[in-house]
DNA sequence: ACGCACCTAATGTACGGACATTATCCGGCC
DNA sequence: GGCCGGATAATGTCCGTACATTAGGTGCGT
């Protein structure tokens, strides 16, 4: 299995079929120990060490003392982004989450198909939602996603649950990545009666592609109060890192 | 100079001792060697490079076959966030980028002050410039920095220059992380008036502390054209990348 | 003075072993 | 049946060694 002759390392070699065994989906069930990996590769314990580092470096599993080697749970393994900060933010300050759903059907949207590299008259699953914080309005979310692999979502109750774990339960999609773009407008009347905002107001629009395996599965259109909250982002030498949360002021 | 009694492993004191050695100057001529460092704190080979293993992720340093370990070049091992990128995106369009310096002087601001961990009457230099892309204003920017390191920034031209490389050539002074906030906020009067905008629009505040090994060392309030600009983020199973750039519509 | 070949130095890879520390499981005890 | 404690297993830490591979400098020859 293993090739001692050729000019990748053997490290590599093992990360590599690691890999492969991770997306056959051989781990589900558990994930072997370094020294069950030192015997199957018939490398030493230094070596399977090398390429487990990786995979912790890249949040797929988890190890410590004591204990196998786990897979990293999927929600925390999947950084959402903006958006999914935001909500579990809210709820890590003990304030109750609840969704109003204003809409949920089926419709066609020529600009968020393109988006979404489909045609112009491809069904779409459509949500459309008031979040609320306590008794608050937050945000007036908007979510399109492909009815051929999104339609389950049809029969879900989303007034208590979030978009990604429906997602999860009901088509068995977890997305991994994807793109988003936050910006400033002021509010239309309809969403200033919605949010119950002042006669002129701003907010935040956070626009946000998401993907499975490089390919877009989902459009979503967020505005949030930008009165109540923020995009924060801690900035080190190893890049950036991006959250939503309520602001401390105000 | 090392515990090996304590509780805290051999290679985080060593980590630990490179770090400081680090922020005293020490490496500024030469980084050195694996076996330097081997023989210098009397451990073993492994333990160096555990250390050096986390400077490297970090992005302090580089390391190749053959070759000393490296410190990484000042200008690649600092991402200075949205804002920073918010500027060269503007170039990269090839809209000619300048400021209109409006106010450049010592003052005292007790708010910003206790941000960045002072005294509240301590001295600060202020900066406010109007920035403009070609012919048109962009972003209000304002910062503040502790008078006794930016003080020679006084002497600065910013009209054509950013002020990290200010920072850098009057004060040798490279920010090396910090935090960002952007919201959306509704123009004042005033803003309108300088940015050229309608009575009523939104627009991107960008709140940021720049830090030198953890300590702040600039607070800086930036207003961005919200119809203009956007925060982007790029999401993967790495993290989050953030980056401000021009919106490709309107 | 220039270029090529070689040598040296340094990191990358890989092996081995030993002990420390801690999570988990199992069994005994109350 | 539930709680506590020891045995077990597994990873974390640390040491040593050897060889491969490459960067960079040295020195020779032209």
């Amino acid at each position: 299995m293993l090739d001692r002759s050729a000019a990748v390392p053997l490290w590599q070699q093992v990360l590599t079929d690691l890999r492969q065994r991770l997306a056959d989906g051989q781990f589900t069930a558990a994930f072997p120990g370094e020294l069950d990996l030192v015997e199957q590769y018939g490398v030493s314990r230094h070596t399977v060490r090398e390429a487990l580092r990786r995979l912790r470096a890249e949040g797929i599993v988890t190890a410590a003392r004591g204990r196998r080697p786990r897979l990293t749970p999927a929600e925390v393994e999947q950084p959402l982004g903006a958006l999914a900060s935001l909500f579990t933010a809210v709820e890590a300050r003990g304030l109750e989450q609840r969704s109003i759903v204003r809409r949920l059907d089926v419709r066609a949207d020529g600009v968020v198909a393109s988006r979404l590299g489909l045609e112009e008259s491809a069904p779409l699953v459509y949500l459309e939602r008031l979040r609320l914080a306590g008794d608050e309005p937050l945000a007036l979310d908007r979510a399109w996603l492909p009815a051929d692999v999104a339609a389950p979502l049809l029969d879900a109750d989303f007034t208590h649950t979030a978009l990604y774990d429906e997602l999860a339960t009901y088509c068995d999609i977890r997305l991994s990545g994807g793109q988003e773009q936050v910006r400033a407008v002021l509010a239309t009347s309809g969403e200033r009666r919605l949010l119950n905002l002042p006669p002129t107001a701003a907010l935040l629009l956070v626009e946000r592609t998401g993907c499975l395996n490089g390919r877009p599965l989902e459009f979503r259109h967020t505005l949030v109060r930008g009165d109540r909250f923020a995009v924060t982002a801690s900035l080190d030498a190893r890049g950036a890192g991006l959250a939503v949360s309520p602001r401390p002021t105000g």
